[in-house]
DNA sequence: AACTCCATGTAACATGTTACATGATTCG
DNA sequence: CGAATCATGTAACATGTTACATGGAGTT
């Protein structure tokens, strides 16, 4: 049940309506969790059902109205509690890594082409990284953030988040040379066993 | 449909049954992918329905017989084609990202714990990481091995799944630091708005 | 006129988790 | 004698994905 106390954890930064939770959660931004609106609308009307999220619906003039959340004193209960409860350790399950795998069976060059088209993305979700640590750090030094900030989850997550991508990007740089070596190497791709389907 | 294509791309190391399978894919030890024994049963069955599996069921003296599955030509053209669609970016979702994030309104003590087991555990993984490493270059240097080799992807992967949980502890001391700075800094801890649940 | 953004959802499906059941064998 | 290993599965449930539906406002 992690998707829940993920929703309150983002609900700590701030009110919001299931909308602009679903771009928090964004595949693309997220940084500690991710989720589709669809599963953010579902959840929040759970976390309603169980108390946990005060809901105000807020009239808007020439919008649909939004009913905007925000975690109740409940909610933080909940909260606290599951940080004192046990989580396994995340499953590994990324397609590309599965395409690396059978690279030997596969496609090379499209997978080739995946780990370049990966390598854009993690640069990109870096660049915003950064670009939330600046605004975060606000001229200050990490250290003097460290020692004056309210809140230090946020910060930590994120410095998370951008050494996974960068340790992302190291080993596809890796990966794309070794390919690159073995691409020029005497030896020639092996034709694919099936020799083409259909 | 992701795990189809990763049980596949396991087959390519060599026929298994279910139950070693399950040991390839435990979360403990997989490295491009994971899954569980009842995953695998399942997925097995409809790979066998897809016709994309050869099995031969083997009959033990001693021990309950074992179907033994192996990657047909089907599968292996099913396995190529996925080599060239495309995947999506993986989904953060690691329920102690949860914890760091919510760490200011949760229990920053079971929080460090946590950490703490989590270090022990990319300790432990990239232990057994290092190990296969050893025996899958056999004593040639990395340069060599990337040469000669038949097969690249394993070795790929492996080296994906070592830099992540290098990536990981490093992160962990990160935090774990930066904790220590601020548990003892001036300010003490705020108490949990709740006060003790129920 | 077509497209994107705001804002919400439903329905159907695919995938992943947890608990349980069976039964022999080997190890300490 | 109890625990772990080998070997397979069923059932129920929880979570996550995909496609679709609605409808006004602003933008090109």
């Amino acid at each position: 049940m992690a998707l829940r106390h993920a929703v309150l954890a983002a609900l700590l930064e701030g009110e919001a309506s299931g909308y602009e939770l679903s771009k928090r959660f964004d595949i693309g931004v997220a940084n500690f969790w991710s989720a589709t609106p669809q599963q953010l609308y579902r959840e929040l009307e759970r976390l309603d059902d169980a108390g946990l999220v005060n809901v105000v619906v807020v009239e808007q003039r020439r919008r649909p109205n939004k009913r905007v959340f925000s975690i109740s004193d409940a909610g933080l209960d909940e909260l606290y509690a599951f940080t004192t409860q046990p989580t396994r350790p995340p499953a590994m399950r990324d397609g590309l890594l599965v395409k690396v795998q059978a690279l030997d069976a596969g496609d090379a060059d499209a997978v080739t082409k995946a780990l370049g088209e990966r390598l854009a993305h993690a640069q990109g979700k870096l660049a915003r990284y950064d670009r939330l640590r600046d605004r975060l750090l606000a001229g200050r030094s990490e250290a003097e953030y460290v020692r004056a900030s309210e809140r230090i989850g946020p910060y930590l997550t994120l410095m998370g988040g951008r050494m996974f991508e960068q340790q992302s990007m190291r080993w596809i740089t890796a990966v794309l040379e070794i390919l690159a070596v073995r691409s020029g190497r005497g030896q020639a791709v092996t034709a694919h066993p099936g020799g083409g389907r259909t």
